[in-house]
Formats: C-alpha cells, sequence, structure tokens
DNA sequence: TCCTTGTATACGCTAAAGCGAATGTATTCT
DNA sequence: AGAATACATTCGCTTTAGCGTATACAAGGA
C-alpha cells in the first residue's frame, strides 16, 4: 500500500488548473483514456498546443502518458496526497458540470461512434474506459 | 435568495489559488475577518507583497475587504457560483491540514493574546469570528 | 495643519506562461 | 531505405506574474 505523502505543492496543482484548456482536456479524460488525436479535433486546437499542455499536466503529476504504437494515450492520474486527490476528483466534478464542457464529451461519444464524421480519426484507437481512481503514475 | 450564476471562470479561481502565499493568507482567514497588520506580521514578508496578493485575491472575487478606520480588515467571500464554492471550501479544508499553515494559525493566536510579543500589533484590531459560509461580496 | 500610521499602488525588473510556426523524433508502411 | 503518420519540442514573441523599492493615499492624532 502507498500511504499518503506528507507533503504536496498544493500550488503546483491549482497552476495545472489555472487554464482553461486544461481544464477541457482533464474534462475529457474523465474515467477515459484518450489519444491525442482525439483532443485536437475535438478541442479544436493545434496540435503543438494540445502537446505543452499535455506535457504541462504531466510535469504536475495529474496525468499520465502510455504509448501505442504511434499514438499516445493520456490519463488522469490521481495523486497520492489525499487533500491533493480530494481537490482534484472534486474539480472535475464541478467541471463536468459546464454545459460546454458537456458539449465537448457529447462530441467525444460523436467521434468515437462515428469516426468518418472526423476523418482525421479514421484509424485512431477508441478511448478506454479506466476506472475513476485510476492511480499510480508509471 | 442570491441563485447560483450559470457561468463561472473556474481558471480564474485557480489561478488566484495556484500561489502558496496567498494559500498561507487564505487559511488565515478561515472564519475570521483579519487584519492586514496581521498577515505582514504573521507570514512575516513585506506588506506591499501582501497587500498585492490581497489585490489579487479580490479581484478574482475571493476575498472582500472592509474599512475601520486605518485599518483594513479582509474576509474570504464563497462565490455564489455553487462548484466554484464547493472547489473553494475543499481547498481552504485540505490546506488547513498542513502542519505550516497550523503554524501559521497558532502564531496567529499568539498574537492575538500577547500583542505585546508582535510589538508592531499593539493596537491593531483583533480577528473577528464570521461564519464560514459568509458571502456576498460589498 | 502637519505628522504619523496603516495600507494601496506605481515603477522597474526578471521569470514564466502561452501562442503560432517551424522543426525534431518515434513508429509504421511500402 | 524512404515516405508518411502521430506526437513532442524548440524558437521567437507578447503577455502576465511576482518581487523589492519607492511613492501615493486615507485616516487619526497633535
Amino acid at each position: 500500500m502507498e500511504r499518503s505523502p506528507k507533503t504536496y505543492d498544493l500550488a503546483l496543482l491549482f497552476a495545472a488548473l489555472s487554464d482553461r484548456t486544461r481544464l477541457r482536456l482533464l474534462n475529457l479524460m474523465d474515467e477515459r483514456e484518450v489519444c491525442v488525436c482525439y483532443f485536437v479535433e475535438i478541442l479544436g486546437q493545434s496540435q503543438p498546443k494540445i502537446s505543452r499542455h499535455l506535457a504541462y499536466l504531466r510535469r504536475a503529476g495529474v496525468v499520465a502518458a502510455r504509448r501505442e504504437g504511434k499514438w499516445m494515450h493520456y490519463r488522469i492520474v490521481v495523486p497520492s496526497h489525499l487533500g491533493a486527490a480530494r481537490i482534484l476528483r472534486e474539480t472535475i466534478a464541478v467541471v463536468g458540470e459546464e454545459i460546454a464542457m458537456q458539449a465537448d464529451l457529447a462530441r467525444l461519444g460523436e467521434a468515437c461512434c462515428v469516426p468518418a464524421k472526423a476523418f482525421a480519426l479514421e484509424s485512431a484507437p477508441l478511448p478506454i474506459r479506466v476506472d475513476r481512481v485510476g492511480c499510480s503514475a508509471s
């Protein structure tokens, strides 16, 4: 069993959450492991911009990446610090209440069911469901 | 009755929370309305620095100020947006679990009971208890 | 009215964030 | 091996944050 570390830089966590694009990315990753190409398609923003924000989240320890061939899958990593975990979970819940965030998720659903609609995603791997508590950074 | 507004800039809230000094200030204001001079004394940082961080919190709508003669009292304002309120409360609770934050509060208690120990506070008004939900910005 | 006290703001600086555009890298396909 | 795909990183730039120092403002006391 991992134990909750005594110290944690909460300010760093909040810095990671203090950008709308990053909040949208986290919302899309709620309970899902998502391929970068979906983020680019759903958010309609440049790939380098998406990649940079994902890198920021990774440096802050909030997400982890997994390579599968050409594709990179990102998922949320709930911090082992209990307080930080509570804040992150609460944040994801609150963010998910926004209409705009639900619209993002709806478009993700569409893109997955009808990938032809987004030709950029024709052969992209579908998002994979992950446990909401999915812990342990790699 | 005020209703929860539909939209709220969560990223702005997180930006306000993404600095350790500001988290310490919020911790000291938990359930208390505190005079600026106490912040300066307890945190041991320059008065302009404290003032600027308080101004930042005020612009983000997280605290409100009240003038009493020469003194300015600051208190937390829980946002009327329900999600933001949940995040702020959770944050204050988590922050308060840190040893360093408890030490800040302990020094605040000392400074209030034995103001002579901190000569800078000799005639300063004591912190005033406020309701934890204390809402409505002025 | 001047002086002091408590607090806020302006100034000049350095560091970091965020962006588009270009380039680098890993993997797969042919 | 060479080309194409998926993604990461770098560069140059503008904007913002954060700091110390100096100054402005507001209220009260002499």
